[in-house]
DNA sequence: TATTACTCTTACGTAAACGTAAGGGTATGA
DNA sequence: TCATACCCTTACGTTTACGTAAGAGTAATA
């Protein structure tokens, strides 16, 4: 063990700080977003610490709902930031359209999850058929048509 | 054209109405998510126009996050509802669970809307930078390391 | 030196939800 | 009866993000 590779992390080790798999940094490193600082004399990959931040960066990125493939423009992108000044402007666009996107995103969820509890009310309202009657008898519990749920009303006629 | 037909609704016209592909209705098929009210003499799919709800119903739970395989369940539950009574409170779980798992992933976008937002305000201080600096020489800006979003800090350093 | 725990490359496998193409009938209006 | 526009079945293709296995070499420790 050299002076250089003690600060420096096998492939298993970046694993085991990051939850990610070897096989997934081995795909990242195909794609081009991840990169070990040197080779071992017999092969081995050895990465710089601080690529456990690259990869919680990676990982944050695609909770957003960006792909690899995406992640790695976004990554070329700003690489060429260093000689192409919109560059920059052009990740602060990303991430600009990300966010609208990720908001229209909470909205729609939104509107499922109220979706959802308007279903739940309305089969509470079903609980006393539970026990004695078919669903088919239940039908919809002497309510007109219009007060059923999509949810309800899409899986209940047969 | 038969008195029979004359509500009935082939494929093309289901897709029409629904939005989805005719090998997306064939799918459901294969799933067993959707039927043919009946096949007409040359074997043509010939489905009830109220169909065209329960598609809706498949697509909404998409929507939600669920899977075909996992919608196929849910009505062999409801039609097992008919036999077993219980079935229908087991509905109710499914609904709850999805509603929960829902709220936990606005939840989730919500926290990754609020990063977005502080990493665009940081990249906003580094506007000053776009004519005439690199993102080398520009590194944080004098800005101390901590307060360095991880979005910006995990791609900046190199 | 021998062992043990990793790591390497190569390459096929997997799951979801369809897309697409091939070869060949069917329904309907002119 | 034709011409279209549709529909049928079968079956392989596509994308994403890895999983998994094989066969073989490497690093660090006893």
């Amino acid at each position: 063990m050299n002076a250089e590779s003690l600060s420096l992390l096998k492939v298993g080790d970046i694993a085991r700080r990051t939850g990610k798999s070897v096989r997934a940094l081995h795909l990242y490193e195909e794609l081009g977003l991840l990169n070990p600082a040197v080779r071992s004399k017999g092969g081995f990959r050895m990465y710089r610490g601080d690529e456990v931040k690259r990869i919680e960066w990676i990982q944050k990125l695609q909770d957003m709902g960006f792909s690899l493939t995406e992640i790695k423009v976004f990554l070329r992108v700003w690489e060429e930031s260093a000689t192409a000044p919109k560059s920059m402007s052009t990740v602060r666009e990303i991430f600009t359209d990300k966010l609208r996107e990720t908001r229209e995103t909470i909205a729609r969820l939104t509107r499922l999850a109220d979706e959802l509890s308007e279903s739940l009310a309305f089969l509470e309202g079903c609980r006393s058929c539970d026990e004695g009657q078919h669903q088919r008898e239940c039908g919809g519990c002497g309510r007109s048509d219009h007060e059923v749920p999509l949810l309800v009303d899409g899986i209940a006629k047969r």
